[in-house]
DNA sequence: TGAACGGTTGAACAATTATTCAACTGTTCA
DNA sequence: TGAACAGTTGAATAATTGTTCAACCGTTCA
């Protein structure tokens, strides 16, 4: 076992070597944690379809609903954890506010799942 | 609006004609759930750790077991889930299951999320 | 054969999370 | 100014999900 944890797991190590080293190379709790909270983002619909909108053109929340089917309200909603994950930019311009993709990381992950699912 | 959705958005399409054209390229929404469960299965540490230490080593459930501190039963929940989502192999060796990483595509992900997370 | 062990599984519980609803901010324009 | 609209936000609700617990299956070996 690795970082602070405590022996829960009932059994002996079957390969009590191979282990160690293994633990040896973990990241430590906080970068799986990071890891896993920004591929949590990717992880429901209504954010994939929103990436992918935005993926052809920038667009302003009231696009965004009327595109999926959901009040502005929602789609607000999932555009803030967009935001907060970085994989959004948001514009301003007059009452409007404008989204779109962050960079060419989320376009790659995105086309990885795709080849992924697809196969 | 795309998919037979009904207008639940109590705005006018700012944009209708950019709005009609992301409709028409949107994936139906068999494909958004799929890559949306894909993605969902990196979204939780104990997977990331589990792919992780899959990415060096071929283990066994015990093995993983120790190797993060929790119990068989939790690890082969969460192994059956990247097993359904075929993110991992098993091969079984008289009493032992050991697993394996999939593919390249879960290196390629995993490696691309770590880049944004990182920057 | 049968006891021991690795692993799996289903149900129950606790924790997390997406959507709704209502109230609110800030900008536009008459 | 103030009405109208785009967008945001917090609390509440409903749905989803990770872990625990107990029972179970299949293989090994004494």
């Amino acid at each position: 076992m690795y970082e602070d944890k405590e022996y829960t797991c009932e059994c002996e190590a079957v390969h009590g070597d191979k282990v160690q080293e293994a633990a040896s190379k973990m990241p430590d709790n906080e970068e799986t944690l990071a890891l896993a909270d920004f591929f949590k983002v990717f992880g429901d619909t209504t954010r994939v379809k929103i990436i992918w909108a935005l993926d052809n053109f920038d667009l302003c929340v009231c696009d965004i609903a009327n595109l999926l089917g959901m009040t502005k309200s929602a789609v607000s909603h999932q555009l803030a954890i967009l935001r907060r994950a970085r994989l959004v930019t948001c514009k301003k311009v007059g009452k409007e506010a404008y989204y779109s993709l962050a960079d060419g990381h989320v376009r790659r992950i995105i086309e990885a799942g795709k080849e992924h699912v697809e196969e």
